[in-house]
DNA sequence: CGGTTTTGACCTGCGC
DNA sequence: GCGCAGGTCAAAACCG
């Protein structure tokens, strides 16, 4: 199954901050089919810092709120969700797979009687309290992202939300910071996003997918066992915040890309992004002038590869179905990390059993809502600020630009930056003109 | 000038 | 205890 992918995982090798920048979108050159006009609120701030600081923060993962916007063409009964090796196969981790399996079952369950975000809906939980290198990484995961379901959608499992550490919880780790375990008891958000679809790409047919937040690169390295390295970056929107995300690109689908969040942020949504904020590498021009500069003995230097990876922004037509077809910007797939994970899925389990479900959400107000409603919550809790934002500013198509157009200070999309400028989508698309 | 990316080195956690 | 791998730092270079 990689096979189908080798011939272009060369593509896909190499830096991914394009990728981070990117986003996708609409008016994806490449793509046969647009990004349906789904967008993000009209305006971010009208939203409150509130929920990005509730204890089911996202870590700022503006994902993390969106419905799926394009959920009426998203078959759920019919999409084999559970067809497809359980997350903890896909984990590469069968300790806890019956459970996640059970989790499953008990999601699908729920997933069957309601809408939900896009992202909960492939929501994940890695059953490995040490991030695996990629949620993708088994082949199966490849497999079925690439046919588990009309776009590639996958929910494997979820663990209750209490479950996850909230932010009270989270402890940013710095390994210049003893007494702070680094990679474990650490709350982790993995958001698979298609890279070539969601991410968009530029004219050039870079990918960009960014989200609202600003994000630095501090650092990138290969993974063991990847032929992708892994990026690292923290939020830049603003200083003092922990908010860090790692993204890679899924090892068995380069389509895929794993974006992990970290720690959440600790302010709202920046008003504006940073002037500077990615407007420097984000260029492909400047990226091959950058890369033939400083390393020009290195033709498959970082800069290089990603120069490659422009062209996944593309992934040409043909292929951009394949991920953004199959899965589409809307697809995601979302988990929870967790600490002591097994720990937590024997009382998951034990609470399945309880009570048929999820009965998790202790501390959540509101929670006296009937187990019908976990994952809704979970969507909600996924996807309520956008969500509300959608019905403001994206309204799936058409209405949305009224939204965006009176109350917009930044342009939703943002949230993607489609071409990794707050202002890109208009930029991207003078450039398609 | 202020921001970013790049990249080698360093530090830390984890498994053996 | 050791080695490996992952995560972060920080200097240098780049960009608008």
């Amino acid at each position: 199954m990689c096979s189908l992918f080798m011939p272009r995982m060369d593509n896909y090798q190499g830096d991914l901050t394009d990728i981070v920048r990117a986003s996708g979108g609409a008016g994806a050159p490449g793509a046969s089919e647009p990004i349906p006009d789904w967008q993000f609120p009209a305006d971010p701030m009208n939203f409150s810092p509130a929920p990005l600081e509730d204890p089911r923060d996202n870590f700022g993962d503006p994902f993390g709120y969106i419905r799926d916007p394009l959920l009426h063409e998203f078959d759920v009964s019919g999409s084999g969700f559970f067809s497809s090796p359980s997350s903890a196969e896909m984990m590469g981790n069968s300790r806890v797979e019956d459970k996640v399996v059970l989790a499953q079952k008990n999601y699908l369950d729920h997933e069957m009687k309601r809408p939900c975000n896009i992202f909960s809906r492939m929501l994940q939980i890695s059953p490995n309290t040490k991030l695996p290198v990629s949620p993708c990484d088994s082949p199966a995961m490849a497999a079925a992202s690439a046919s588990s379901s009309p776009r590639g959608i996958k929910v494997s499992a979820m663990l209750p939300n209490d479950m996850i550490n909230d932010n009270s919880g989270v402890q940013i780790s710095s390994p210049r910071n003893p007494g702070i375990k680094r990679r474990k008891s650490q709350a982790k958000k993995v958001v698979c996003i298609p890279a070539p679809a969601a991410a968009n790409s530029r004219p050039t047919g870079e990918v960009v997918p960014s989200d609202l937040w600003a994000w630095r690169k501090y650092g990138q390295k290969p993974i063991k066992g990847s032929p992708y390295p892994r990026g690292y970056y923290r939020c830049s929107s603003s200083k003092g915040c922990s908010a860090r995300k790692q993204v890679e690109r899924c090892r068995a689908d380069p389509n895929l890309l794993v974006i992990t969040y970290t720690s959440e942020h600790n302010h709202p949504w920046p008003t504006q992004r940073n002037a500077l904020a990615g407007s420097t590498r984000s260029q492909p021009s400047k990226n091959n002038t950058a890369a033939s500069k400083s390393n020009p003995q290195k033709p498959t230097s970082p800069k290089e590869e990603q120069k490659e990876s422009s062209n996944e922004g593309n992934v040409s037509p043909s292929t951009a179905p394949a991920a953004g077809g199959s899965t589409t910007s809307s697809s995601a797939c979302v988990k929870e990390e967790i600490e002591d994970i097994e720990k937590q899925l024997e009382m998951d389990d034990a609470e399945f059993s309880a009570s048929e479900g999820f009965p998790y959400r202790p501390a959540m107000p509101g929670s006296n809502q009937s187990d019908q409603d976990f994952f809704a919550d979970l969507g909600e809790i996924e996807a309520d600020p956008l969500d509300l934002l959608f019905t403001q500013g994206f309204s799936v198509s058409g209405d949305h630009d009224h939204t965006q157009k009176d109350n917009k200070p930044m342009d939703p999309f943002s949230l993607f930056d489609w071409s990794g400028e707050s202002n890109s989508f208009g930029e991207t698309n003078k450039r398609g003109l």
